[in-house]
DNA sequence: AATGCGGGGAA
DNA sequence: TTCCCAGCATT
């Protein structure tokens, strides 16, 4: 056997010295809170995930807790963390746990994926972690140092190179050393390595424990592999922003329809073009509107596509009977717009310039 | 197999 | 600027 066999126990070995082991979902290390800190730090880093965490745990204990709030209450504590699906599928999630697990997370690996939110990696590292139950994992750390160590060629985001990495990670965690007792820190190890060692730009190889074995360190290819994304131009797209004030000062906000990017957040309104906003305020407001004061336009960029928002500002607007408070209109105080889920460039806008 | 889905950190 | 991060769901 090579050294490559010797994964597992060199790793545990560094984590026990060089790990991080103040993270706050660890102390203490329960299900819920396990279970919560996999679900904001998917796509998202420890540093932006840490401040959510703690709001979200003083609000929301545990998990009964959370099955009882209403969704916008969880929404408006996610809200700026983005990717808002997640905060929706645990709270579904959670209400499922309280109907079919007696307000508990299930303890199986195919339960646990059965539950909206958690796939394949986030229920490994939630029953290896909680419940020191042997399961690997894959998420974007131990694809890259996976990647690296057996110098796996090909974009990790791709199914057959993934497929490859998983046989790896399960070959990894069958190590005979390592005992169930320390499984939730051998996962928390390959992250800690992934995220402070074997980072995407300059690697500190020369402190990893599995630097004799890394092929990439070897064959100095550390900068090539893992093999990036395939690159590809991002489409721009505009919108128009209302932004109306009534006369006691307060902002309409509108829910935002169930489907798309921001979906079912408050925001302001938003229509495609000029034509849009001439029609949103026939139906919304029926008297002639002025031009509004505009606002210097803000960009933003998601995954997909970049957007350029054009606000417009209106103050002393007067509700017509249409503009009410309803499900998908309100008219909010200034000072309430955190109890809403907000995205993230219009709380900002509201914020920076509302005086 | 490819695409949709946020926001921010880091080079 | 660009890349990508403790991914998952949907098509």
């Amino acid at each position: 056997m090579s050294g490559a066999d010797d994964f597992a126990p060199r790793l545990l070995a560094w984590f026990d010295g060089h790990g991080r082991h103040d993270l706050p979902w660890q102390h203490p290390r329960t299900p819920y809170r396990v279970w919560l800190s996999e679900i904001m730090l998917q796509q998202t880093q420890v540093k932006t995930a840490t401040g959510y965490f703690e709001r979200f745990v003083a609000a929301l204990p545990d998990l009964p807790a959370l099955a009882a709030a209403p969704l916008d209450d969880v929404l408006a504590l996610w809200s700026g963390l983005g990717y808002y699906a997640r905060a929706r599928n645990l709270h579904a999630a959670a209400r499922r746990c309280v109907d079919d697990y007696g307000g508990e997370l299930p303890r199986d690996l195919d339960a646990l994926t059965a539950l909206p939110g958690i796939g394949r990696s986030t229920a490994a590292a939630i029953l290896s972690q909680a419940w020191g139950e042997r399961c690997a994992i894959l998420d974007g750390n131990v694809k890259r140092v996976l990647s690296r160590y057996h110098g796996v060629e090909g974009w990790p985001g791709k199914p057959a190179i993934e497929k490859q990495l998983w046989t790896l990670a399960e070959r990894h965690v069958a190590h005979p050393s390592l005992a169930p007792a320390r499984m939730p820190d051998y996962t928390q190890a390959q992250m800690d390595l992934g995220a402070t060692i074997c980072t995407r730009a300059k690697p500190a190889c020369v402190l990893c424990p599995l630097q004799s074995d890394c092929v990439a360190r070897i064959e100095g290819r550390t900068g090539e592999l893992p093999t990036p994304r395939p690159a590809k131009v991002l489409p721009q797209r505009s919108a128009q922003v209302l932004w109306l004030e009534d006369a006691q000062g307060r902002v309409l906000l509108q829910r935002r329809p169930p489907t798309g990017v921001w979906a079912s957040l408050w925001s302001l309104p938003q229509l495609d073009d000029a034509e849009g906003t001439d029609a949103w305020w026939s139906s919304h407001i029926g008297t002639a509107r002025s031009e509004g004061a505009a606002l210097d336009p803000i960009d933003h960029a998601f995954s997909h596509y970049r957007l350029q928002l054009h606000p417009r500002r209106w103050s002393g607007v007067e509700p017509a009977p249409r503009l009410r408070d309803n499900d998908a209109l309100r008219w909010l105080r200034y000072d309430e717009l955190a109890t809403l889920g907000i995205p993230a460039p219009v709380r900002r806008l509201i914020e920076t310039a509302r005086n």
